[in-house]
DNA sequence: CTACTATTAAAACGAACGTTTGATTTAACA
DNA sequence: TGTTAAATCAAACGTTCGTTTTAATAGTAG
């Protein structure tokens, strides 16, 4: 018997499934009751393992968030390293902040797209100790990344950079997290993106889907990000276009 | 007495007063007591005038929808009329889209930035009834922005356009809805976005910060949509930056 | 076996939630 | 001025929330 549940313990159950739920209805609207009802564990064992239901949120990310910054921050390691001291391509810097987490969203066992959108769903909640969770944990890897972009872009002012790494942020953000939200919005006609739209199934059936979108998802994303970042200054929109 | 109060009737004060807290809390973080409290009327008259909380969240997106989506239908009227038949231009067409949302963000009369923000988070919350609301809310708009751009874009595959629509509202939302979020994990450097950091300061002393920082957010913002719109086809990231 | 620690289980806690009720006040019109 | 409908009010409704408590159950070293 509960073969399911003897396969992981307690605390990995409580923390897939409130990663998945989390992302199907936030924070405020999952309730102990959904996550320890799911997890099939009796409901004090989120607050014996955990401490709290804020404290599990930020150990929900803490799971994901130390490997992805992690990684981003040995990308640019060898970046620099194999730069040795000059001053790095942009979309080399781009390619290594963003294609690392897209990477991540290619990898079920790092928590895959749901993670994905999960993260940019969160990034927007109003809860105070959301957000200060969230400046802690990025706020050596965006300094790193920050420094990088100066250096590829010494003419542009920093201002602007800082802007426009804010706006490939959000586009990031929102592709990944607001991808079933816009499909309805934007009419349908893109059916491949119908997979990605069942947050509650756990199965591993979709599995594969999902991968598939995630690539799919990176070489398009990619692009508008540099185009994004290569975009001329305020003032001069010109219509060079098709 | 109640000089403030009688200035506005119940059912208007309550849809300010929510309009702002749903904005700083999200719609599950506010309760029908802050919005009663902070409107100064009695716990029961949310249910009187409106019927539920869930019908308040959607009024309070219908007074300010109707009005912009109306504009953007009209906006796209004028161009077409005055194009006399020929295909807009691309960038016409997300004047006229991004446009007016950004003049809305300047005029506090019609919410002004706080409910620009409201909508930009709002529109990633998973509440079924939120999703299936703005669906029918943004129908018609879409379905006449999106022709307009495969008329304006006849080479560049229809689904691609979709992608790129989809990407850009992302940055837009983003932009407005996580200044304050990004900010911080930005890191502060650009400190004339603090004046937008305040959700619970209802007072008029903001508005003209705010609305000067809604002119520079859409003179900021309008370049990088064009430049997604822009950007080079997938596999062809091109090194032609700086 | 005993003693001890870690984990799970059932039950209940007080607080806060959205909503409803029934009485009371306000405003408009005959 | 008396009548009626709209609006406001205090109070309570039943439910659900996150958390805590207390007891029972492994699992393990001495």
């Amino acid at each position: 018997m509960s073969e399911t549940k003897a396969n992981l313990d307690t605390r990995e159950r409580i923390l897939d499934v409130a990663e998945r739920l989390f992302m199907a209805h936030g924070y405020e609207g999952t309730s102990m009751r959904m996550i320890t009802g799911a997890a099939e564990v009796n409901l004090a064992a989120v607050n014996y393992h955990f401490g709290s239901k804020e404290a599990l949120l930020r150990d929900v990310f803490r799971r994901r968030l130390a490997w992805l910054n992690g990684e981003r921050l040995r990308a640019l390691d060898a970046l620099e390293k194999q730069a040795d001291g000059a001053p790095l391509k942009p979309s080399q810097v781009l390619e290594a902040f963003f294609g690392t987490l897209l990477r991540m969203g290619e990898d079920e066992s790092l928590g895959g797209m749901t993670f994905l959108r999960l993260l940019g769903r969160t990034l927007t909640e109003p809860a105070e100790f959301i957000r200060t969770f969230f400046a802690g944990e990025y706020a050596e890897v965006i300094e790193r990344y920050k420094r990088a972009l100066f250096r590829a872009l010494p003419d542009v002012p920093r201002a602007e950079i800082v802007w426009r790494l804010h706006f490939m942020l959000g586009a990031m953000s929102y592709a990944i997290a607001g991808t079933d939200v816009l499909q309805v919005v934007t009419g349908c006609e893109l059916n491949e993106l119908k997979e990605l739209n069942e947050p509650d199934e756990s199965a591993g059936a979709g599995v594969a889907g999902n991968r598939d979108e995630a690539v799919r998802l990176a070489e398009r994303l990619m692009p508008f990000l540099l185009g994004g970042l290569r975009a001329p200054l305020p003032h001069f929109i010109q219509e060079n276009l098709q």
